[in-house]
DNA sequence: CTGTTAGCGCCTTCAT
DNA sequence: ATGAAGGCGCTAACAG
């Protein structure tokens, strides 16, 4: 690891002038810190944030203490990682991305508070994990895949869950589908479009394909969407959506205005997340293995952390879950 | 803060043994080791973690990093919480308890690495927390009640929210109503019971009320409570549940047994969670505010941080949610 | 078995 | 505007 005292050496200034300089003090010489950040950022220098919380005695953080970090939404993926952290005597903590670049948790990456990470976190930046990975601080990534050494991925089959989910709509009978997603900015996502658009091809129903992409992923957009799609008039004689939290948001619309599902439209979804079994009708959907997931990412970690090399890619299967919202085509 | 060296003078050796002492080297003399121990406890000594990490260059923890903490569980608790922190320009982590002593969540209250905390999890003692509190390390609790220093209790009023359920059923004409809990471990789950019970007596009711307590507070217990009561025969035409995750449970085993909720039988639970509004029926219960105690606690955080006196002890109203697990009784 | 000592990496007062 | 130096609190050789 890189610290002040090589920038320093490296710039030709003092230890405390280096420190001056990172911290935006204005006392220093414009030149002498041009000097320094160049400096620093040829050594990829990171800040070591305990040194610095050590001598400032505050860490400007606060714990929130809960009994299970294991709560429903990741719950099952959290669950894999917690037991395998416990059992290598490792704590584990959560923080959360939402402030972009400014976040915990990318000071959490790059301040060496920790020593390795599970990213599942599309708002932090390729760039901060490619720069904060290194052999002694492995990073684990659930939520895209980059080829960069001291990181793994650990994706499930979107595409092939996709794919699979399109042909059991059209084994179903089912030809006019529409698809239903949030502007894809994720990898994942993108790739959920592209299983789906390549069955339709391979059966020769490109034309009838629809879609609708915009927003967010969440519960209301995929409300709104649909209900853009009911204002159309015409409807399809099935929806995929791009996760279940989406289908939802479907259902909901659906139910508004008197439309049955799957008698009038058979909808799917993709995750298989808690509440799939609890909504009316139960939702049929994409399941992916979430805790095997989570325990995998954390086993991975600890093998890099030993210094063992590990396949940097893995890729987990899908399995359809066959509930209420879909139906034969007649 | 007391340090190693104020053991050190106390008991009269060098830091090292003191250092060697807490880290249980067995090469320290058992009666030296003693008095550090006797010293350590007597000045109230809690390690600094951070200056421990920095000399051994290891954390020893995992940071999970997630795109917001709020997933639905304490979704809007922690959303209240979060963006308080933030606005603050603090960070917030969150570490779970599981491991009781030996948890994260322990070693964060005991060890400075965090400036304050947020205590939801029953399985922490009362002890470490009041050992941990301090004026630089406020600590706001919201699932317990403790009167110490520097800390304050965010309470919801769970007796008058549970009083309040009852006596709707009682409204409702139900008498003979069934109270299904877990092992009354937690203070506020005794509470929840308490209003119960007493809304009871007043009606003169006291006769006819069934309890029902074996286990934890979640689906599986609800379940198992449920089918235990289902196995008496007699139905009672009313059933509480000490939550909704129970209620749920519950909602499982009567559907099992094609008992029909609420024709055959009334249920209500507590807390309001976002499932409760998509299991079939959907779930009469009594809300909480969710978001407003997390940002409440929060607030209370900042004002004890920034030395402002506060008061101790907040109980925020509970309300009454109308759906569709209730029927008036004939 | 116990004490002395040299840092971990950074910040910050004081002097220049 | 820059540098020297003294810690923050703890650990771990090393020496005795």
């Amino acid at each position: 690891m890189t610290t002040i005292k090589d920038i320093a050496k490296m710039a030709g200034v003092s230890i405390s002038t280096v420190s001056y300089a990172l911290n935006n003090n204005n006392k220093v010489n414009v030149k002498t810190k041009e000097k320094i950040l160049k400096a620093a950022r040829q050594l990829n220098y990171q800040k070591n944030g305990i040194a610095s919380d050590l001598k400032k005695s505050s860490t400007r953080t606060i714990a929130l203490i809960v009994t299970d970090l294991a709560g429903p939404y990741y719950a099952e993926l959290v669950k894999g990682i917690q037991e395998v952290t416990l059992s290598k005597g490792y704590d584990l903590l959560a923080c959360s991305s939402v402030g972009g670049e400014t976040s915990t948790a990318v000071k959490f990456l790059t301040e060496k508070r920790v020593d390795a990470a599970i990213v599942l976190a599309h708002n932090v930046s390729e760039d901060v994990i490619v720069h904060s990975a290194r052999k002694q601080f492995p990073i684990a990534l659930l939520d895209r895949t980059i080829d960069s050494e001291h990181v793994v991925s650990i994706e499930v089959d979107n595409e092939a869950g996709s794919h699979m989910a399109a042909e059991y709509l059209i084994g179903q009978g089912h030809r006019d589908i529409a698809y239903i997603s949030g502007m894809a900015i994720s990898e994942l996502m993108y790739k959920r479009l592209n299983g789906f658009e390549k069955a339709m091809q391979e059966r020769g129903l490109e034309g009838s394909k629809r879609l609708l992409q915009y927003g967010l992923f969440n519960r209301e957009s995929g409300y709104s969407n649909t209900k853009m799609l009911i204002a159309q008039g015409n409807l399809p004689s099935a929806i995929m959506y791009a996760n279940d939290e989406m289908a939802i948001g479907g259902i909901n619309a659906f139910r508004e205005h008197g439309i049955k599902v799957p008698s009038d439209v058979s909808i799917i979804g993709f995750d298989d997340i808690e509440l799939a079994q609890y909504v009316r009708p139960a939702l049929t959907t994409v399941m992916q293995p979430k805790y095997e997931r989570g325990a995998l990412a954390a086993h991975l970690i600890f093998q890099m952390l030993e210094g063992q090399s590990i396949e940097p890619f893995y890729n987990l299967p899908t399995k359809l879950v066959l509930r209420n919202s879909v139906t034969q085509k007649r």
